[in-house]
DNA sequence: TATTGTTATACTCTATAACTATA
DNA sequence: TATAGTTATAGAGTATAACAATA
């Protein structure tokens, strides 16, 4: 649902967000900036997952479903629609012969580095909003937060977000 | 896609994530969290800010389709179904013998508030794994941040997110 | 038998275009 | 004419279930 205070002030009175709103409203914004981006090259965030996590693995259909938490029907049809674009293709398994393996092709790569750094600029742009001294402590308290969060939850921090 | 690190060393050698993806993790984070507790009660995150914006509003067909920047023809799915599950109810404008006015139902009205407050909760558990002084800092960075962002679109930063 | 992947089917979500009714 | 809303249609995206091929 919408994030909402439950601060019934006026605007001029009001001067500092709710933690949760905050993170909320953030989460929103970050996702509106790479909905966005990726529709600019006519991809759903989706199809713009799939392309970020096949920029540094080779993976099969059922490693697919595992990254981005699909189920592998979903994942036929995901990479079908990729692949009739001509952003992915499908190499049958040289070690198993049910598996598929799935990579990006030239035009894949070339779509998803655009496509990264445009967000990846868009983000720049809104963290320049703050002084270089604020951007520092809100970048080490975010990372420190998802550090822990991870740790917590036994996963690799560090590695993409999302999915893989 | 996937936020990524352009950082080739080894997780333990890791100590930071840069700022962008720190921020696309955290994004995503919130995201799923967002939707997980939604799906715990059959609503997709269009469903749960749906039923999110009527809480404090009664708007048109037309006023919804603004809020949640969707074609009125998708506004017009999007309440038959949330209607036909009891949670939304279509009332002829006394005003405008065209227009439509949308309402929560008891029923709705009590669903979202328990998705809400529950990813209340996750989002919560989430900042408690900061120190108070390092929580209290993040969520005035965050909210120095989207006042900032706001304020140069010309958007008062402080009604919900995502939509109104 | 178990696993990998595809296909059939059903539903949500979204937009465009054509339409009705009211302003 | 313009606006509010619905409906028809098309397509993406998702899941479940049934299936074929391979391990």
């Amino acid at each position: 649902m919408e994030a909402r205070s439950a601060d019934r002030s006026t605007p001029a009175e009001r001067r500092q967000l709710s933690a949760v709103d905050g993170l909320a409203q953030l989460s929103f914004l970050v996702q509106r900036m790479l909905e966005r981006r990726a529709g600019e090259h006519d991809l759903s965030i989706i199809q713009t997952r799939l392309l970020g996590v096949l920029r540094d693995r080779r993976p099969t259909m059922n490693e697919l479903g595992k990254l981005l938490a699909l189920d592998k029907s979903s994942v036929s049809g995901l990479v079908e629609r990729a692949e009739r674009r001509g952003l992915v293709t499908r190499t049958p398994s040289p070690a198993d012969g049910r598996a598929v393996l799935v990579s990006l092709t030239k035009d894949g790569r070339m779509l998803v580095a655009e496509a990264a750094s445009q967000f990846e600029a868009d983000v720049l742009a809104l963290l320049n909003r703050l002084s270089p001294s604020d951007r520092g402590a809100l970048s080490g308290l975010v990372s420190r937060l998802l550090v822990a969060y991870a740790t917590d939850h036994g996963i690799d921090p560090f590695p993409s977000v999302g999915s893989d």
